[in-house]
RNA sequence: GGCCCCGUCGUCCAGCGGCCUAGGACGCCGGCCUUUCAAGCCGGUAACGCGGGUUCGAAUCCCGUCGGGGCUACCA
């Protein structure tokens, strides 16, 4: 069998992580399988729907690799895989689910409801729709119908009735229909629900597997009787475990970011992305927790999916992601570090600003997490007046050796015949020597002044890319400053 | 309230009856390295919610209990 998967996000909002991991899942076991990979988009709210957020979608998936066979963009033999397209097909599967007897009409006011239900509630009764207007003549409700008088169109749910499955992750689970009330398919505006749509869809799609998240595992009964109302063999389902936030609760907007774009924007490699969130709930190997794609596609499998929910932990993906920074080869992270870098300077950066920042990158790179990092660690060298950081001019410039230390420099760095960190480092060792000084609090006062803080990359190396120009220029203004 | 799901270190995972004095990763703490900061290396901290069974033997199976979560719409 073929397996034919598809993620499904509403344009109503940013690619939410949790949706993200939730097409990572898909995707992972669409290409374990060789099967198809689908996107569909379920903007079936139109008043909700926003162009800018399924684009956001689409940038979202592409970023983190996930590519699809089928569906927005990439076409397929389902018309154009978005639902807003679809409504007259939703519509003929309601009316023939009413034809047969499936389904029924419903004039019960949205204000009945509320009180039966309410009520119902109080009592400890299941709160689902009581089922009164199924008792109501065919013939006759189709009349008042076609009067105008507002209706619902509702599925008829088996009654005493029961529906199991087979969950990959989660086994066997069961549903008295007690619990599976008769829950509208097509509203009185004549626009389909969510369960309609998604399932008519998924039937006509022939979806083989639906992963989706554990928040919708009480709505799959609801799913499987409408697949089967329709004469369609039903997917196998795996519900997934929901993504949780520090507090406990499903991630949501209160949690900060959680949208994809945040994190695009916010320097996360999509490689550590994409690696962090398959390790919620799932695992590729007991000890190995760092793994390409390839890896992951090869080893991922539904069934060995957790069933408990997962905190997402940020700092764990910084973590990750620094690895995966470090892993990069140089060019690579300057190439990807420069947007970021540009991005804060507000300018492009010239020719010999990228070689500076070429040379300096290696050691930038191992000391960062996040790309946006990149911009505060390197901005020093563009610096036509240096800014000094407060705290660090206190601790170093302001002890009795510095302006000896300050001489000492300017006097040997002036005469460094290759200006090169190696004949930097011999110079201003030979200057510790001759001051009897530690390198640690000999060289400090020289950094500061240099790159305006404690925190820099190697300093021999720094020297050499500033020039002997501006590091004789930074260190005579430091020691004017004193 | 009703229905459903879940319950191993603070967090993410491993464990699927004996290999567990419970393993890895993040975090945290300490040390080493060191020109700062990182990185790296070494070490430490820390968990089977509870109570009953089943079994020669239970983190692993069963029941109960407690706890957490999800759903409960003419939202998706």
């Amino acid at each position: 069998m073929n397996v034919r998967m598809r993620i499904a996000p509403s344009p109503t909002g940013y690619l939410h992580v949790g949706n993200a991991r939730a097409a990572l899942f898909n995707w992972l076991y669409a290409r374990h399988t060789g099967g198809t990979f689908i996107l569909r988009i379920d903007d079936t709210d139109l008043a909700r729907s926003e162009p800018e957020y399924e684009d956001d979608v689409l940038v979202g998936l592409r970023w983190l690799g996930l590519d699809w066979d089928e569906g927005v963009e990439a076409g397929g033999p389902h018309g154009t895989y978005r639902q807003s397209d679809r409504l007259d097909r939703y519509r003929e599967v309601a009316e023939r689910l009413l034809a047969t007897g499936a389904a029924y009409l419903c004039f019960c006011t949205p204000e009945e409801l509320d009180e039966r239900r309410k009520k119902a509630q109080a009592q400890g009764r299941p709160p689902g729709y009581d089922g009164r207007c199924r008792l109501l003549d065919p013939v006759e409700a189709g009349r008042r119908a076609a009067e105008g008088e507002p209706a619902v169109i509702r599925l008829a749910v088996a009654r005493p009735g029961m529906t199991t499955f087979v969950d990959v992750v989660r086994d066997e689970v069961s549903f008295d229909h007690e619990a599976v009330d008769d829950f509208v398919l097509v509203r009185s505006d004549g626009s389909p629900t969510y369960h309609l749509a998604s399932t008519v869809d998924d039937v006509d799609y022939e979806i083989t597997h639906v992963a989706r998240g554990e928040d919708l595992l009480s709505s799959t009964p609801k799913h499987i009787l409408i697949a089967r109302a329709m004469g369609a063999s039903v997917p196998t389902y795996a519900h997934l475990p929901l993504l949780f936030g520090p507090d406990g609760r499903k991630l949501s907007k209160r949690h900060g970011d959680v949208s994809l774009k945040a994190y695009r924007e916010g320097g996360y490699l999509p490689e550590a992305m994409f690696n962090y969130m398959s390790l919620l709930g799932w695992s590729f190997e007991a000890e190995t927790t760092v793994f390409t794609k390839e890896q992951a596609i090869e080893r991922f499998d539904l069934a060995a999916v957790s069933k408990n929910a997962a905190v997402f932990d940020p700092e764990k993906l910084e973590w990750m992601n620094g690895v995966y920074i470090r892993g990069l080869d140089p060019i690579e992270f300057i190439d990807r570090a420069i947007p970021f870098v540009e991005d804060e300077l507000g300018r492009e950066l010239s020719g010999v600003e990228r070689e500076q920042l070429s040379a300096l990158g290696p050691l930038v790179q191992e000391r960062v997490k996040l790309l946006t990092e990149v911009p505060g660690m390197m901005s020093f060298v563009f610096a036509t007046a240096l800014t000094y950081d407060e705290r660090s001019w206190r601790k170093v410039m302001e002890i009795d050796t510095t302006p000896g230390t300050l001489d000492a420099a300017l006097d040997r760095l002036a005469i460094v015949g290759d200006w090169k960190a190696a004949a930097i480092e011999r110079e201003l060792r030979a200057m510790l020597d001759e001051l009897g000084l530690s390198a640690r609090k000999g060289l400090q006062p020289i950094r500061v002044a240099a790159t305006g803080s404690t925190v820099s990359p190697p300093l021999f190396e720094t020297l050499e890319v500033l020039g002997r120009e501006v590091t004789l220029d930074r260190l005579r203004s430091a020691r004017a400053r004193l």
